[in-house]
DNA sequence: CTGCGTGCAAATGGTTTGCACTACG
DNA sequence: CGTAGTGCAAACCATTTGCACGCAG
């Protein structure tokens, strides 16, 4: 996703472009492993000084509001944040607080196909999330260069 | 669950039974509707006066520590707590706050047999948990019993 | 008795809010 | 220009912490 790609989904909300937001978008597409609202002030005091914490929380919500951005659920207290809009499952480890994204089409059809004949009653089913819970091999966090702790 | 295996449940974890855990436990229980730690409180506060806030923070740590109840995840920042300790999925409703419990067999064995042929290269399966996004009916948010907002 | 568990009140820290100011369109 | 968006600092509030006391084992 580029900057001409955020300015126009920014647009088609009706929202102003500013560069607080466009910052904060950048953040949140190159810290890309679900930045807390913590790290994405961090990223964004060395690039850009002077962007008040207030504002980046503000922002995050409208992004929010407006489906251009989620929110990441976490077992701790702390929200994340993403900027992946596809159909995507988590993978959550258990050690580390690392998310990772998992995308599987076959496994989307294979749920759709399940709830086409077994329905939920009294629910209407919008969509499914899988959280994945589990370990990342030694070799899977050698190579991940993500700093969230 | 009785209180006697409650009892036993803790001694199991080599915790002391006191008349503290043992109501935030009734509490989980009775209020059922994965309560957050404020509902918890609220309903101690009525029925053992005199137990300290931080004490029900200090007791809930503790249990989820044990696994003997667990975290429920949410969008919301608020932290919700559940005494069910068996395999199962979670119904969250987008209007309302409301999470319910879903539970199904099937649905599990035929997410294992997708995983055991597929695996995910560097990454470990612990367990699977599906968040289904949807909403309630009518009708079963009538037949609801939860104090949750 | 011994130390785990509790009560209390203060501290913490992520997030929100109010308001005057700024700048996008 | 008018209003959405921002900066700032204070407020909020769920949760945590430190310490003296109390009670379960």
């Amino acid at each position: 996703m580029n900057a001409d790609q955020i300015r126009k989904n920014l647009v088609a909300k009706g929202l102003k472009i500013t560069p607080q937001r466009m910052a904060i978008f950048e953040a949140i597409i190159v810290l890309h492993n679900h930045p807390t609202a913590d790290n994405i002030i961090e990223y964004i005091r060395n690039k850009y000084p002077n962007v008040a914490t207030g504002t980046v929380y503000k922002v995050l919500d409208a992004l929010v509001e407006n489906e251009l951005i989620k929110k990441v659920k976490t077992d701790k207290d702390v929200m994340r944040y993403e900027a992946e809009l596809d159909e995507h499952h988590h993978l959550y480890c258990c050690e580390s607080n690392r998310i990772e994204d998992y995308r599987d089409e076959e496994l989307n059809t294979y749920l759709e196909n399940y709830f086409r004949t077994k329905s939920i009653p009294g629910f209407t089913i919008k969509d499914i999330k899988l959280q994945i819970n589990g370990r990342f091999t030694e070799e899977a966090n050698r190579k991940q260069f993500s700093n969230n702790k």
